[in-house]
DNA sequence: AATGAATGAGAGTTCATTCAT
DNA sequence: TATGAATGAACTCTCATTCAT
């Protein structure tokens, strides 16, 4: 619910009702449980990241991966909303350490997948990797979640607090508005 | 130098040697110096955004403002890494309403840019433009911060704590990853 | 508005729109502006005081004391506050002096009365003047004091925000709890 | 020993030899353990009240109440003060409804009393409880205090800090007080 | 394994006072 | 005479962490 600076454990422990020590029975400290919070989110988009069919277009298989993220946000926002803090900046060397790493895997994922792409026709061979990859990296991480929540009408935190229910229409919008970004990308790069 | 939670008076009077009281009298509080600088980095972003010609397609229109947009990146990295920082999720309500502001205002422009451009047929007529704002903002933000980043060889903190000079080379990268971000939208979009 | 620990120097100036350093033009110190204060408002008092006639029992000359006592609180609430103030307990050694003296005064002027009184016969010839004049001095003061917010139907720091108007019923109320409070006395005493 | 905006939790704890944050284990802050100081000082003076047989007139109980009340002062200085903090008067909102509480509830215990006293032919039929009963309360509060000081021939604050050994001359004379007062009232009032 | 009291560094903020202008 | 920027001590309170039980 709170970046990792403002995070505060005392405040954890008084909502879960449980010992402050305890804490400290199962993380070294507090970046240890943020981090390891974080890499429990990430486990959980994996797993659902998995049963994308590996079949068709790469962007078949982005549209696939991003209307499954779409579903997990709705299913699972509090896991999901984890997975985006290690994002944010922090001075901590830890946790910036593993942004790092969050970086570079999603980088290496999508180079490859554009690579993979231009072999197989779906990307025009004169689009320089390396060089769209931020801007794919952009439209489908901050981009989406941007467009969700404009569907969604309301705003990140404002949602957090209170996820509430969502219509079977919004949900539709949230698929659509995975595909309109992977159709953006289609659209630029193919 | 840090996100708004993890910064710390303290810190900032030790460094510029100056008495903790003396903050005081010119800012009400931490959030009102902060605001303060985040507003004071707008207004040297806009000055120079007001050098930009009108004429031309919105993609011409764009290119130059993100190439000048770079050129400040370079020129003043400080002010415009402060000007960031307004985006960053903080439960302070007096930054909360600003980045809420700065929020609607670039949503405001960008939206009335593309209509513009559609009148003018630089942009699809089937764009539906409220659908790709979110998306058109990723690109241009997030995206092309990181692809300068990408460019420069290095990382946001690592870059702050040491801008250091930029080579002639590197400048000419940074414009033409603008370049490549407002033609990523054009195929896109036109 | 406040006592005197709570007080500030900073609120005053900041109300009186004048600079802060104009204090210490007339003031040596915080705790100078409050005995000028508290002098000031003893000034004020003593003028009332100075017209009631000389005159009649003891009975007579309290009861009409104590009934300009009234009307004073009425007119000018504010400076009559402040020479409350000086009776609340702080540890600032120059208060303290104050009001010790202040009570010094009012014990050697309730004494005197006292005595005249005896020799004059309205007090009884076996009332110990020394026993009963701390217990006198509080039937005049916060008894007194307490008396009249009990008529007005307030309490002190409510009606000092706000001392509003007073009806000529309520100020009458007032007058005949100042005789209340010398009835008792006399009852008592003679 | 010090009114409540003077109070330090620093000095507080530097005299105690614990650690700051030790305070806020037990007290939300420093309102917090100001009230509970003065529970607990108001408990040790019911504690003492109950003792009072309930038989005779009202003045006989009223005199065994404050004489009971002159040997806590002597036996428990420190925590007879605390309970006379409470009275002194406060911005803070939480001391200032303990106050009025405490307030209400003297003044609804002295108004039973007389009327008690009233119907038992104690206390004369023409007196009007409403209004002697601000002046009783001053009589047996600050007039009864400051009776027992000039008895022991000192200031508050000078024998708090110092409460020193009280002779068995004193302890009478301070007893000698309570029933000076409580006499004062029976002849006024009966 | 769980507890929660103790810790003390560090935070933001207010304050009375000084003094060059 | 008036100003108000500068000062730094003192304040309350929060925090992550330790450790004896």
């Amino acid at each position: 619910a709170h970046p990792y600076a403002e995070a505060s454990i005392s405040r954890v422990v008084a909502q879960l009702g449980i010992a402050k020590g305890s804490v400290y029975q199962y993380f070294d400290d507090k970046a240890d449980l943020f981090c390891w919070l974080v890499a429990e989110g990430g486990r959980r988009r994996a797993a659902v990241a998995a049963d994308i069919p590996a079949g068709g277009s790469i962007w078949d298989r982005l549209r696939a991966t991003y209307r499954a993220g779409a579903a997990q946000w709705v299913e699972d926002p509090r896991w999901a909303r984890i997975g985006l803090r290690v994002l944010e900046p922090t001075p901590e060397p830890r946790l910036r350490a593993l942004r790092d790493q969050v970086h570079r895997a999603t980088v290496a994922h999508l180079s490859s997948l554009l690579v993979q792409g231009q072999r197989a026709g779906d990307v025009r061979a004169d689009v320089v990797v390396d060089r769209v990859v931020p801007l794919v990296r952009a439209v489908l991480g901050p981009g989406l979640l941007d467009a969700w929540l404009a569907r969604l009408g309301t705003e990140l935190d404002v949602w957090m607090a209170e996820p509430g229910a969502v219509t079977e229409g919004e949900r539709e919008a949230l698929l659509a508005a995975a595909d309109d970004a992977v159709d953006l990308l289609r659209r630029a790069l193919s």
